[in-house]
DNA sequence: TCTGGTTAATTGGTCAAACCAATATTTCTG
DNA sequence: CAGAAATATTGGTTTGACCAATTAACCAGA
């Protein structure tokens, strides 16, 4: 009974794919205001609703932007190529970030004790190199040579599993948390401990995993989370406070 | 003029947001199929167009797939996007089983734990219905049944610990295991014990987290999976000797 | 002329009531 | 009982209207 049958093509997405085709080909830029609705249905020879429901497709990749009254624009960023949907939710839906964040912790958790039990001199050679890589990117790096650095030490202990799946999913995982919690990730910086402390929190997993001590490496594991997730939370909080206290001025 | 100006909330974007919190918290499951767009606009207490804007967004996020006359469904979007690669490399790589069978015991059993510490009375009566579904499949149903009240079993505990990602991924997981193995599960009623095991084993899981004890859902849920675990590559080992009998007597 | 506020036109947001077309369900017929 | 026809359901689309926010035009007062 599911959608196995052929689809009847949509107007609305006739429509929104025509939308899309004059942005890419650049008969309408970044910045540029598009038509009336009335007037672009007319163009098109559609209805306004179906107009409105292929505008709203492109709202919702973020290729169009609207306001009530004064019109609709095309967004500045061109390819959202937001295609997993698990990062739209996450912006929308807050308790998803808590969520993750819970997981993370019993993944990460596992990963380390598992790594400390199987990994062999190769994995352990990898995952010193990575974090070496991952200490230097602290220090000097920007924020982005830092995430990359900080999935791959994550992905080396996963591998250093030898399950397949943790890996994956670890990396996964904290990709996802990277690309939306970016903008409260300088947050950090704020708090000078902070970079020193997340330095000796990876130093905790690394040897204890080096040292083939699984328990003392799950538990360092789980720390780092915990301290993520509360300074997440704090900056979260102080950021809030920011915005009040600069929507105070403005009165 | 560029939209710098605070926006006014639509009336889409809230409905769209409702229904995505819904297909999170696991009310709307993949593969189900939501109501009419007429009934439910008017639970939600919008008018049709709106609603249809909303689906919309979805619909390009594909979260839901609509067919004129059919319905609009839940896709299994959420749970592919994870676990979509590892579909086919199942089948060629055995080791990859053994990596998802290790990765569930820790994924159910933090699942029923949790489950036993945080499940509200609802939750409870939801598990134990589809815990009598499921008792009841295994004496008469058939396989496809059995299958899916299985998947509604453990989805009904992922959705108990309140935690969207550990609903989604059991889920994801099993359905997936049983995709591709489903070849060897009849080798299980080979065993006439095993049936009634299985049972047993369910209701021991059933009844741990109803009764609030933690540590005992934990430990019967990985007893659960150990046993699969064990009967699978029993009936493997049992599999592969037929198949080698088969050919020796082709000789 | 310039400034400020008021008014009018524009434009996206929402709703209501239809009708069409594909599908699903029921009923009828052989 | 199986297959075909009739009916009901359901998404797809259109028309028309009204509201609310924005923008543009206007005009009175300095």
């Amino acid at each position: 009974m599911p959608p196995n049958k052929l689809q009847v093509p949509r107007i609305s997405d006739a429509v929104a794919a025509s939308l899309e085709k004059r942005i890419l080909e650049g008969s309408l830029k970044p910045g540029d205001r598009l038509p009336p609705e009335r007037e672009l249905a007319a163009e098109l020879g559609v209805s306004r609703p179906s107009l409105r429901e292929a505008i709203q497709k492109l709202a919702s990749r973020g290729m169009v932007q609207s306001r009530q009254g004064g019109g609709t624009y095309v967004t500045h960023q061109l390819e959202a190529s937001f295609f997993d949907p698990w990062q739209d939710m996450m912006s929308t839906h807050p308790t998803l970030r808590e969520d993750l964040l819970e997981f993370r912790r019993m993944l990460e958790g596992q990963a380390a004790e598992w790594a400390a039990e199987r990994a062999t001199e190769v994995d352990l050679a990898r995952l010193a190199q990575t974090f070496a890589t991952l200490d230097a990117a602290f220090d000097a790096g920007d924020l982005e040579t830092r995430a990359a650095a900080d999935i791959d030490f994550h992905q080396a202990i996963g591998e250093a599993t030898h399950n397949a799946l943790i890996g994956h999913l670890s990396a996964a995982l904290l990709r996802m948390m990277q690309d939306n919690i970016r903008l409260n990730l300088d947050e950090l910086k704020r708090v000078p401990a902070a970079i020193s402390l997340l330095k000796s929190q990876h130093a905790a997993i690394h040897t204890a995993i080096a040292e083939r001590r699984p328990a003392a490496a799950r538990a360092a594991a789980e720390t780092h989370i915990d301290f993520v997730r509360e300074s997440l939370a704090q900056s979260l909080r102080s950021a809030a406070r920011r915005e009040t206290a600069t929507r105070r001025l403005n009165t």
